[in-house]
DNA sequence: TGAAATGTTGGGGCG
DNA sequence: ACGCCCCAACATTTC
């Protein structure tokens, strides 16, 4: 007699989950449970929207484990404390768990695997990355600071290493509790009295735009590379359109797993032989690995630049009222604040638009990028450590491959570029939904006549004199060393 | 996964 | 026919 503890936390799903297939291997009994640490709230810096996602995302699991014969057992409190207590309280000879990748979870986990150890046997798993972070590094053992040499190299392992997206398989039972365990067992909650979604009527608006969990996920992915992976290389630019794949959140939460997305794709093809949108798809999916990589070796690079001239950046003082305006999509430029407000509603922002809002804030408004970094973190349902801060350091110049710092996106050309009818402004911001596509993305420049007709603010800044007084703060450390 | 400034080229109008 | 200028159109440089 065995009884196996999984404990669940970003892979909520039953496919491709190593820890869940080894506990039903392994054990003639398994307790799948879930933990709300209080703690955990500050360590990963779970946000509010993450955590509605969250609330939905453990609604589904549960209902796949019952599928199984399972359930989701859900504690409270410490999360060292509840696992030990949970063992005792089970006699619990195993305990597996798939492991997260930020520094501030590592250090958690390894005192609670220590801890444990002294009780049961431990086993972890890798679910989250088909890289571990200490994999994939360059000859001479350092990790990459440059994206493409660390795509090549990933596309040759892929290539040379077909295990590497081998799938767990989902099991086909999960051996439930007896009676006599689930009585033994104590303070278990409900999902609902965890108290995720707050009583506020945007949560329900927000998660109107989603469907979560695990067989959403699939179909998700299935969906986009039926059709709009094709024109992804293109079709990912264009705000208006459903051109990206709109599974961050998904593969954020574990409902889906990385290897899934590649092997998927891949489909029994090598990485070097796909299309050049399918690769670029790869590419993002990599993106995300190159993420967990330099926030494992750089960790302080969660808030602090890694590229150290940007420690003296003066940057812009009093910005509270600026930052208020950007929040909320008040800034006066149309794709700003379409973003914004998209954001707001949905939690999430197209790609193309998060780089545009982001060099808004950054350049045209000189705010830190730190602060737009924790306004997505705590709206974003994908919000993600890794993923959030390298994308802000990459808005800002000051990250491993950033964009630099005198690349400022002029968001009327931007706006021009890829949403030429100003649909996705227009869909954001009605206000100014019957503006010709001439002004849409700039109404400052309508006739004062027509100008004054319209309920939308008067831009914050002005873009032009703002960039060059970027470029000139941006000179000041420019000549002075950058690690 | 920029934009603006500056440089170059070549066709066409025109004296 | 020729030189000159203008100015798109494109290329290169700079931030």
């Amino acid at each position: 007699m065995s009884t196996g503890i999984v404990w669940f936390r970003q892979d909520l799903r039953l496919t491709d989950n190593p820890a869940l297939q080894k506990a039903c291997d392994e054990c003639t009994t398994v307790v799948c449970v879930f933990i709300d640490d209080p703690l955990e709230q500050t360590l990963s810096q779970l946000g509010e929207a993450s955590r509605v996602w969250l609330h939905h995302s453990l609604k589904a699991f549960d209902k796949s484990l019952r599928s199984k014969g399972s359930s989701l057992v859900c504690l409270t409190g410490d999360s060292r404390h509840a696992l030990e207590r949970l063992a005792t309280e089970l006699s619990a000879t195993h305990i597996y768990w798939n492991r997260c990748y930020d520094p501030v979870t590592i250090e958690r986990d390894k005192g609670i695997k220590t801890a444990l150890k002294e009780i049961t046997k431990v086993e972890t798993f890798n679910a989250m990355l088909v890289f571990e972070p200490w994999e994939n590094l360059k000859g001479d053992g350092t990790p990459y600071r440059v994206f493409t040499p660390f795509w090549k190299a990933a596309a040759k392992v892929l290539d040379s290493n077909v295990e590497l997206l081998q799938l767990a398989a989902a099991p086909a039972t999960i051996p439930p509790l007896n009676a006599g365990q689930l009585k033994k067992l104590s303070d278990v909650k409900t999902i609902d009295e965890l108290g995720f979604v707050p009583d506020k009527p945007w949560a329900d608006q927000m998660m109107s735009h989603w469907e979560v969990g695990e067989m959403s996920a699939i179909s998700t992915l299935s969906h986009f590379l039926e059709e709009p992976v094709h024109d992804y290389a293109q079709g990912r630019n264009i705000p208006a359109q459903s051109g990206t794949s709109k599974l961050s959140a998904h593969l954020h939460f574990g409902e889906i797993s990385p290897r899934y997305v590649l092997a998927t794709l891949f489909e029994g093809k090598s990485a070097t032989s796909l299309t050049d949108d399918q690769e670029t798809f790869a590419k993002e999916i990599v993106w995300r690995e190159f993420a967990y990589c330099l926030i494992f070796h750089f960790p302080h690079t969660i808030d602090q630049p890694l590229d150290k001239r940007f420690a003296k950046f003066e940057w812009a003082k009093e910005t509270k009222e600026h930052e208020r305006r950007w929040q909320l999509g008040q800034t006066g430029v149309p794709i700003v604040d379409a973003g914004m407000r998209e954001l707001y509603a949905t939690g999430w922002m197209h790609n193309r638009v998060r780089m545009v809002v982001a060099s808004y804030l950054i350049k045209n408004l000189l705010v830190p990028w730190q602060v737009g970094e924790r306004w997505f973190r705590n709206t974003l349902v994908d919000a993600d450590l890794a993923s959030n801060a390298m994308g802000w350091q990459w808005s800002a110049g000051s990250g491993a491959d950033a964009a630099p710092f005198f690349r400022v996106f002029n968001p009327v050309l931007q706006g021009e570029k890829f949403d030429k009818s100003g649909a996705y402004v227009r869909r954001w911001v009605p206000e100014l939904s019957n503006v010709d596509k001439k002004f849409v993305h700039q109404p400052w420049a309508l006739p004062e006549a027509q100008r004054k007709l319209l309920d939308y603010p008067e831009p914050l800044v002005d873009l032009k004199t703002s960039r060059v007084r970027a470029l000139d703060t941006f000179q000041k450390i420019k000549g002075t060393k950058k690690v």
